[in-house]
DNA sequence: TCAACCCGGATTGTTTACAATATGAATACC
DNA sequence: GGTATTCATATTGTAAACAATCCGGGTTGA
């Protein structure tokens, strides 16, 4: 049966989600046991798991002692958030295709709920529709090689926000996906792009280098099934 | 001792270096214990490194059945083509930063590799280099990031052009790359970004998604540690 | 003749036990 | 008192045996 597939993308999915919504602070440990039991699984599984997360450099295995959640270094820092800038501002430029009236339906609903997240002060919710919101945007004007992707790149620049991130600033403005969505539809790609280019460059001036925070926080029940 | 990483470094290299140089077929059976025994391994990192390679979309592995060399659908084909084009063209049009001296005295070395090869009508060596030519390309123009995803993207392409390139035809002209650096050298962004863009242009018009040719390549010798 | 069925061999998937390694505390030494 | 060393413990890494699955050939029966 095809089902240890299922389990071990459910196993990859609670913990990418943690690390999305900033929950998992890079350099925690990942014991192999102790996320078996958590996830009801066994070490094997888990052990694939890992090994695959470390291929989208989500987490960093090290021989003989473990896994554990990514530190991005300052540079690959910088890589990751030019590579995003470079495909989001380039395919806003000059989309693959048009956006649809269905994609548009799709972009809307997501700000919806981001207006409700922002209503709610939830704030991790908040977080996640954001990366919906780029991603639903990159799979409609874009592809899905594009979409998987910026994916990765969305989860690494969280382990970066959660690591660099400087005090009392407040990322990624909900408004700017408003008028990136009215841009688009009236055919402006140029300002669409500028906005983006605008808005990702945003998110990297609330970022400090300087500093390299030890977050390393212990995993307890922050993975619930 | 973490020489067992390296080992396993060392036979995915082999596992892509095949197939970016197209000795191994798309749809190609890859049995563990017959690879265990080419590279003198054992089942259990076969498998992990067939774990990983299937994250990057070289391997698919159908449970129960094992592992295959992937043979990407036309949809998945003219996407990866079009991110590369995106990422390349975008690159090329604005630099993450200038091209340095020791850049292109890189560049110039693999071009010189390329006329040799070409010279002994080395097939194998001229499509190997001319993924190495764009990818220092990228690198010296753009990040580490970046690279690592074109890295991908080259090695999918050559299971796509393998898959799908029209009899009679000669992929990737080696004279663009002269001009394209002649044109970075003196700083003309704009003709060296649209002559990227026939470039790739150029390989995409020798492929022919109608057919669907079942080129499933037995592995013997083909893999030579 | 053809189709469905069944079974043996081969390959993959999983579990288990065991070996190797790193960690941290206790101890000995300077 | 501080530093280095040693040993017990916990965790990771590996190998091998076992179970499940798939594939192809052969048989049976209409």
């Amino acid at each position: 049966m095809g089902s240890s597939a299922r389990e071990e993308a459910r196993i990859a999915d609670a913990l990418c989600k943690a690390v999305l919504e900033r929950r998992l602070a890079p350099g925690s440990k990942l014991p192999e046991e102790e996320l078996a039991q958590i996830f009801r699984s066994n070490r094997a599984k888990i052990r694939r798991v890992l090994l695959s997360l470390s291929r989208s450099h989500i987490v960093t295995l090290e021989p003989g002692r473990g896994a554990f959640v990514s530190r991005p270094s300052p540079q690959e820092a910088r890589d990751v958030l030019a590579s995003r800038r470079l495909i989001e501002v380039s395919l806003l430029a000059q989309p693959y295709r048009k956006l649809s009236a269905q994609g548009a339906a799709r972009l809307r609903h997501i700000m919806a709920q981001e207006a409700e997240a922002h209503e709610k002060h939830d704030a991790i919710a908040m977080i996640y529709l954001s990366g919906q919101f780029h991603l639903t945007l990159i799979e409609e004007l874009g592809n899905r090689v594009l979409k998987s992707i910026t994916d990765e790149l969305i989860l690494r620049m969280s382990l970066i926000i959660t690591m660099y991130e400087r005090q009392n600033t407040t990322c990624c403005l909900s408004s700017d996906h408003h008028d990136l969505l009215e841009l688009l539809l009236a055919d402006n790609h140029t300002e669409a792009s500028a906005l983006m280019a605008r808005h990702l460059e945003g998110i990297e001036s609330c970022l400090d280098f300087n500093r390299e925070p030890a977050t390393t926080t212990i995993l307890s029940q922050i993975l619930k099934c």
